[in-house]
DNA sequence: GATACATGGTTGCGAACGCAACTAATTTGG
DNA sequence: CCAAATTAGTTGCGTTCGCAACCATGTATC
């Protein structure tokens, strides 16, 4: 039996929302894609190192020295260089980041709602439980060579 | 309450997922990214126009002409002028595409099940569906402007 | 403490993609 | 039947991203 084609409607969900989301978050100064997963994850957890939040939202470690350059030019993002690893820096979110959150949030979450706007609560609940077994799945040592 | 970051689980396993089968997809000469998507649909309906194909695989118009162009250099597509309308190419599937299928299809499911290798056949079963009810909900004239 | 190795971060390069502006063929209205 | 509007496709431009090569700091081995 095929197996069916998740991977292609995932791709395709993927790729229409993300276009939404992008019209939404221009406003603020923030780029499509992945930068707002970046500065969530600085608002979450401030003061980690550029390589532990590649780690974290799955990205290239390239593509995250890119991004958190945006982030500091457009004032969302300090970087202090770590004095115990001098290679290393440090990153916070800058006043404008936390003032921001809530906003950042609710442009988030009416994403979310603007993807399951035709699914019940309960559809949702499964649909989310069954991505998150699906990922914690993806996210093994097997696909992530240490 | 808070919704579900359904769409961030969502973007991240693509994220993961994509790589990978750009991997297996590169050494047929079938570049990542939407590539695979117009080389099936053209197997699956031949003599498309690109009009009609972009609104399938929901791409932009430029990504077709560049990704038909690529398939066609790579010996996968033809692209013959429709007679009744001269604006528009018909797209077929080569000898060689249609001896490629197979194995495309192969890749692809071995993709797919690579994707829900941690999930049980009926979670399968009803993430496809859910998967399957948000895309059609998302595929409306009301973020298709006509 | 000099040499090798590991690790955090950056840069160069190329591929993929969307938007907007454009060309060329077709349809519509007067 | 001609001008205006529409439609299929292309091109220019800017953004995002991954990979590979690289630099600088830190760690380990001898």
């Amino acid at each position: 039996m095929r197996p069916y084609s998740v991977g292609k409607l995932m791709s395709f969900i993927n790729r229409i929302a993300q276009r939404e989301l992008a019209e939404r978050l221009k406003p603020h100064g923030i780029g499509s894609g992945g930068q707002h997963s970046y500065l969530k994850a600085i608002l979450a957890t401030p003061g980690m190192n550029q390589d532990k939040l590649t780690s974290v939202v799955k990205f290239d470690k390239a593509t995250t020295t890119r991004c958190i350059r945006q982030l500091e030019e457009a004032g969302y993002v300090k970087r202090t260089v770590d004095e115990q690893d001098r290679r290393s820096y440090r990153l916070y979110p800058t006043e404008i980041a936390i003032a921001f959150e809530p906003k950042l949030q609710a442009i988030l979450d009416d994403y979310n709602r603007l993807l399951t706007a035709h699914l019940t609560v309960e559809e949702i609940d499964a649909l989310h439980a069954l991505l998150q077994k699906m990922y914690d799945g993806l996210d093994e040592p097997s696909l992530n060579p240490t």
